[in-house]
DNA sequence: ATTTTTCTACGAAAATTTTCGTAGATTAAA
DNA sequence: TTTAATCTACGAAAATTTTCGTAGAAAAAT
């Protein structure tokens, strides 16, 4: 069973996933540096909050570690992509009534989008097209 | 202040939008309708939940209320479109870490969307493009 | 007229998520 | 070799969200 992550596990994950496996100190340190620099102002996580949260993933199974020494380095198990198509399929229920052509339609018509991914996203529908 | 409604507030605020003005009893009544014929195994909510979370609602200024006789008849305040827009904000910097096409990506990719849609969304693009 | 049903108000329990303090062990520094 | 820093484990407080029981008033049914 692949259990969801919430949105505090969300943000470690993603730490995760794009710096590879990571102490808690390391992801702890990171996790403040983009909270110090974002819009939304949250407060930091102490070091044991971080480290709490870790252990319960770890419990989850959303994530691994090695003990390497005295500390233990935490690997994501679970993939971004399947994750986020987990997260997507919730909130297209949730908020757009499992629509996703709606919740399409409000992100690109809302979030402007550049030239570059608007072709993108044309590339494939095309695809999508080609492949029915 | 327009605050983000919680999942349950959403559920309500859905059959608010779909039904307008409604009173609890008939919010109720519809929720559990609902619940019972989705996917997802949630019990069925009490008719004082669904009261206690509408007073809420009324205080946090998502809905109004107007008194009829004995009972109150309950109407969304925030519209729909821009619910879901302050949701999916919330959603893409979240899951998606603020990329609105790469969530638009992934939803085109992984759910089957029927060729009527995409006609809209491609003419959406359109429409899109031609603005620039 | 009395009983039953149906409504609101409200407090607080229950469930979930987030945060942190403390203890104990190990390593690093002085 | 003390002292200070750093790590894990863990319990439990704090914060948020969801659920429900109870009380009292009003309407409907018998």
């Amino acid at each position: 069973m692949i259990s969801k992550p919430t949105d505090s596990e969300l943000e470690i994950l993603h730490i995760l996933w794009e710096q590879g496996p990571s102490t808690v100190r390391t992801v702890n340190d990171l996790l403040n540096e983009q909270r110090r620099s974002s819009q939304k102002a949250k407060d930091s996580a102490g070091y044991t909050t971080t480290l709490k949260l870790m252990q319960i993933m770890f419990e989850k199974g959303l994530v691994s570690r090695q003990e390497d020494g005295r500390t233990h380095i935490y690997t994501a198990i679970v993939q971004e992509s399947d994750t986020q198509d987990l997260l997507l399929q919730d909130f297209v229920d949730n908020a757009f009534r499992g629509s996703t052509a709606r919740l399409v339609m409000q992100a690109l018509g809302n979030h402007e989008a550049s030239s570059e991914e608007l072709d993108e996203i044309k590339a494939l529908i095309a695809k999508i097209e080609q492949g029915k």
